[in-house]
DNA sequence: TAAGCATTATTGATAAAACCTATTATAAAT
DNA sequence: ATTTATAATAGGTTTTATCAATAATGCTTA
């Protein structure tokens, strides 16, 4: 009979296309993991794995295999926290992933709050790109995520937490640091400073300014490097509100920031979960906690929707 | 991490309600098999089965836990159909379950091509009921059905074969013995021999003739049974037509049948399959041999739907 | 073409685990 | 109270996953 761990195996490599990298995340030898391999090999009577080897390659039926295995992978997961669950819905471990432009901001609002209402909650937090939130999520690596919600997510349910509006960071010497507003279609013209590609941010930023995927200005990694660009006079840039008021609280003068009409923009951000899974009540409960805690819920933006 | 093991001893013990069974359907001994379950209720670190023993009984989270169990066995099980099916469509082993009252005359007539046309099959045959074939197909035990089709089958799907008439078989002796056509409508006040509850044949006998479900009459195991009291006058009942067929090849003398019409009463006869399951194309295979072989295509029958 | 580097396969020893037989404990039935 | 059915425990055996060390392979570079 084959064995769930031999299917963890696979899939890892799968990932990874490394048998050393592989090996390591599962927290075996090298060997170990590649005997295994050939074992779920006999095990099938086919192969996995492209005999030629200029790299390493999944037969068809390789690629099916791995398919399902995450499946299985993923609902083994869920009889976990089933039975996690079931002992106190309020207790476990749970492991939250939050997307960068997201976490800096909202984590000193909320965690706070969740620590306090569910004590027995050991939170694993992670942050990662909407993207690769949604892989692992769907394989099971993390239970659940935090995110500005994207259309389509097969095998998926969200619960929306709320709206939030962007505002225009521009520098204290900039020509508009002294007004309070600003339509949107006026921002044309700027040097539009972005994250990185595979920000989700970064994607929204672009469709608010009908920008092009190839525009070409800085990029930063983070939402501080931004900061700091914005401050030395480099450009403008977008940013959530929360964090305006973030920065503010912690006494930044070389930045204004002007609200944005004729739509104000924003992004509706929620917590994503696995149909199915035995934790989203858990997960809908700290949406209640964090909707509680923040300043006030958010209307009339022009959500911006990406996949 | 838990093991497929584990979790298949827990949904055999789920079945059996039975330590000591469990374990010899397992092929383990029952103390192995008690062992592991505790090390599964350890590992999950909450109880599966009432501590308190009149009988075996699952708590609520054991019974979650074995749901979702056994739709990972089945899935297990269809990687392995799929690995087989990878080097040969047309190869492996295949578990097919048949209804008894189907069995009896449609293997003489489709066994014979089935081996011809494809040799390298290895079919497993059983007879079951329709409750415990779909039953059996749901949780990975058998990998297909030769039924007559139900109305609603989740997580399965169909492919219709034929639709099979069936006519009355009376005694030579009988009052209609030199008639060669009844009106459905005047089957009445008879005495309707049926076999047993549980066979879907019984069930739409006692539709077709607006029986209730506590009619009474003498109840057959087989159909052979039914055959002997009919031949010796004891009532009358319903068969396939493709019995009457076998029946008079082997020279029956004792019984005539008459076809029935307004309207005439049939079953869509058809294979079943696993959604999803990489043996789908086999089993559309088998149906095409067996529609090849089958005399002709029975239509405008008056087709009992039962569930 | 050979040396060097990265990657995977092989080997032999070790430790964990799953397993079995035999036995004991616990309920239910007579 | 005795018997039967059932599940849990104990101790020893076998299987097997695992590791460290090493060899083979393939690709890159000199």
């Amino acid at each position: 009979m084959l064995s769930l761990k031999q299917l963890h195996y696979l899939v890892v490599l799968a990932q990874t296309q490394h048998f050393g990298r592989a090996a390591e995340l599962c927290y075996v030898s090298q060997p170990t993991l590649s005997g295994q391999i050939k074992k779920l090999e006999q095990q099938l009577g086919a192969r996995l794995l492209e005999s030629s080897k200029p790299k390493l390659l999944l037969t068809p039926l390789g690629h099916q295999v791995v398919q399902r295995a995450q499946a299985l992978i993923t609902q083994v997961r869920d009889i976990e926290l089933l039975a996690g669950q079931s002992i106190d819905p309020l207790q476990g471990k749970l492991r939250l992933a939050i997307i960068p432009s997201l976490a800096a901001y909202i984590l000193p609002v909320i965690s706070q709050v969740v620590v306090q209402q569910l004590p027995a909650l050991q939170v694993e937090l992670v942050e990662l790109q909407t993207h690769q939130l949604i892989a692992q999520l769907q394989t099971g690596l993390i239970d659940g995520g935090l995110l500005a919600l994207p259309k389509d997510t097969p095998g998926l349910r969200s619960v929306e937490l709320w709206v939030e509006h962007f505002v225009l960071a521009v520098p204290a010497t900039h020509e508009w640091a002294q007004r309070t507003r600003i339509a949107s279609q006026d921002i044309h013209d700027q040097n539009l400073l972005l994250l990185e590609d595979g920000h989700c941010l970064a994607e929204q930023s672009r469709r608010l300014c009908g920008l092009s995927d190839t525009y070409n200005a800085f990029k930063g990694t983070s939402l501080e490097t931004l900061r700091h660009m914005v401050r030395m006079g480099y450009g403008v840039t977008l940013v959530p509100q929360l964090t305006q008021q973030l920065w503010q609280q912690q006494g930044e003068q070389g930045i204004k920031f002007l609200s944005i009409t004729d739509p104000t923009p924003g992004r509706q951000l929620g917590f994503l979960g696995r149909q199915g899974s035995a934790i989203w009540p858990l997960i809908k409960r700290l949406n209640d906690i964090a909707q509680s805690v923040l300043p006030y819920q958010q209307q009339g933006a022009n959500v911006i929707a990406f996949d």
